[in-house]
DNA sequence: ACGAGCTACTTGGACGTCCAATCATTTTGG
DNA sequence: CCAAAATGATTGGACGTCCAAGTAGCTCGT
């Protein structure tokens, strides 16, 4: 059964100024300017983050999808076998266990994937995808990639900027240890 | 009443590669690369996004606070009055009415904030900060300071260069109608 | 002046996320 | 070789967010 749910864009109308600026203002004004630029660092990325998912659930939410449960989906359909145990996926998509639990039960309702023991491990479980999981995948990864992942509004050079800034912090935050990304701080 | 309650960091061990790097790299093989720094940035900001709160929900946590509330609180706190229209406070945070109504119910049972009838607008509900409230809005503030806002772990020109990118992309999505922002995209 | 239409807020429901607790199944160590 | 400690997944509960509907109260046009 496809899903069919709210979600996305609060369509509030824009401000005649930037919030953020404000906030910073107010930080510098209370004497905290040290941590001004933290603060509105983080607040960007909050909502800048609100913005793109936005973008993306109005995609997802005709086809019944959440970005949770398509990065999912689209996790297995290129994983080798078409399947992996439930804590490589939440390990890979870097989220909490019981959230990987509540959508593979949704996606296993809706038909998109399936779930079966693993061979050896009676502990684990593994979500494998099934035929109708991977045209869903397929069919929302095109629609992503024609109208929010090429549609950007942003430059190259902006992406690549913005891109390599972040995975910085991802980096630094212990999200990997890269062999690419940088290490430590100045 | 102090809530006390969970949130913030998977902790899950951290990946001996970058991710974002291996599924951008899967879209660069099945052919959709014009599509892949799209898709890796947004990606990148949700992971950000992630990382961030999960720090400063931590920090908020013994406090009682989530990130949200905390931001309503202040935002109060900044105010002339003291007191805004629940609108408003939608309009500022950019989020939901629903989360409005939402958030005040919550400090409002904390005994934060209280609901104050519109002298003349019957309409119009009004959020107002207790002392209570002030004192925790200060409190928090000065650990998030401490122990977030200037604890990022990048450099003060990173920072300023992730910010300046962050605005590019709020005020093209039509967050503010910018003074200082730029416009249009190349 | 009065009804249609607009505004402001609240409610209820669907999700996703996290944490803490629980259960089952390995692994380990003495 | 079996109890103790780890590991993997699920459940239940607290939040936050959004949408859709519903309820007041205000405004405007005829």
């Amino acid at each position: 059964m496809a899903r069919a749910y709210g979600q996305a864009v609060p369509s509030n109308l824009p401000l005649s100024f930037d919030p953020i600026d404000e906030a910073r203002r107010q930080w510098i004004d209370h004497g905290w300017a040290p941590a001004a630029d933290g603060m509105a660092l983080i607040t960007s990325v909050v909502r800048v983050q609100q913005v793109f998912m936005a973008q993306v659930e109005a995609v997802l939410r005709p086809l019944g999808l959440t970005f949770s449960r398509y990065e999912l989906l689209t996790l297995l359909l290129f994983s080798r076998r078409g399947m992996l145990p439930m804590g490589r996926i939440g390990a890979r998509l870097q989220v909490h266990a019981a959230s990987i639990t509540n959508a593979v039960d949704r996606l296993e309702s809706d038909g998109l994937v399936q779930r079966r023991r693993h061979p050896t491990d009676g502990r684990t479980t593994l979500a494998r995808i099934t035929p109708a999981g991977r045209a869903a995948s397929r069919r929302a990864t095109t629609l992503l990639n024609d109208q929010v992942f090429t549609a950007l509004d942003l430059t190259v050079a902006e992406q690549r900027t913005l891109f390599n800034a972040l995975q910085t912090v991802r980096s630094r935050a212990g999200d990997f240890v890269s062999e690419t990304a940088d290490k430590a701080p100045a």
